[in-house]
DNA sequence: TGCATACTTGCACTATAATACAATTATTTA
DNA sequence: TAAATAATTGTATTATAGTGCAAGTATGCA
């Protein structure tokens, strides 16, 4: 076990992004793990810009990765306690446009793609674009 | 009265710098308010620094600064209600190089200067910087 | 009315951050 | 072993952020 002591400017600054807020609540809400392309298809925004966020939050300290053949998953971080309340904050935020809540409808659908709780299939955008707003 | 919505990602980006969590965290421990020239010698960072610190702090919503005569207090605000977990978490972190500490006792030295409970003196960093590191 | 002073800001400079495209890596499968 | 694919990253570009100096504003006082 790796302990890494990381200042909290670098974790506020990871939360002071859009669409990294995007990613923290989702995971939050739903408590799932997920795979790129899964995320790709439930925020809609292209796979490199994810993945450099994705990393963002990582080194953050915020976001768990691992691999799992060609797919990566990733999941929320509880330790230390003190990132508690920062998830509940986020959690909490007003949706006035309804972004996270538009996020949170896609990848449940997505979620349900999964084949034996793992995602099997790569990026659907096109499908999910037609959909639900 | 002017309710602004503020985005999260501008709140947690204020708070994404050590020098405004030393303000944010001073202002939290002790409950008080405080005068630019009283920052500046809790935190012993030049006025200007401090004063455009405060300014991004004011804008994301989290600082009301008010003016009395020739000098402005600074207090944290405390609506809307998501942002006490914030400034809870910041009051938490850890703070292993002393540096919260030092400007907390710096801060308490400086509002015995204080004459009825407000300041009525300049910067005085020359004699803080000999004291209490 | 002029000076001292508490605070703010214009400007220049440097560093960091977000994005998009294209190329690359790593893994699976035919 | 070659093609397909999930994910990452190099590079260029643009925008934003932090800092320091010097100048400016606004208030109080002699």
């Amino acid at each position: 076990m790796q302990i890494v002591t990381i200042q909290a400017e670098v974790i506020f600054q990871a939360l002071a992004d859009e669409t990294r807020l995007r990613i923290i609540r989702l995971m939050k809400v739903t408590d799932e793990e997920s795979c790129l392309c899964e995320l790709v298809d439930s925020l809609l925004e292209p796979p490199y810009k994810l993945s450099r966020h994705l990393k963002i939050l990582r080194q953050a300290g915020l976001l768990l990765s691992q691999k799992e053949g060609r797919w990566v998953y990733h999941r929320l971080v509880t330790e230390p306690a003190y990132l508690e309340p920062l998830y509940a904050t986020v959690q909490a935020l007003p949706d006035t446009n309804e972004i996270y809540n538009n996020d949170l409808k896609r990848f449940r659908q997505r979620l349900c793609l999964r084949e034996g709780g793992r995602c099997r299939i790569g990026i659907q955008s096109e499908m999910f674009k037609t959909e639900a707003g």
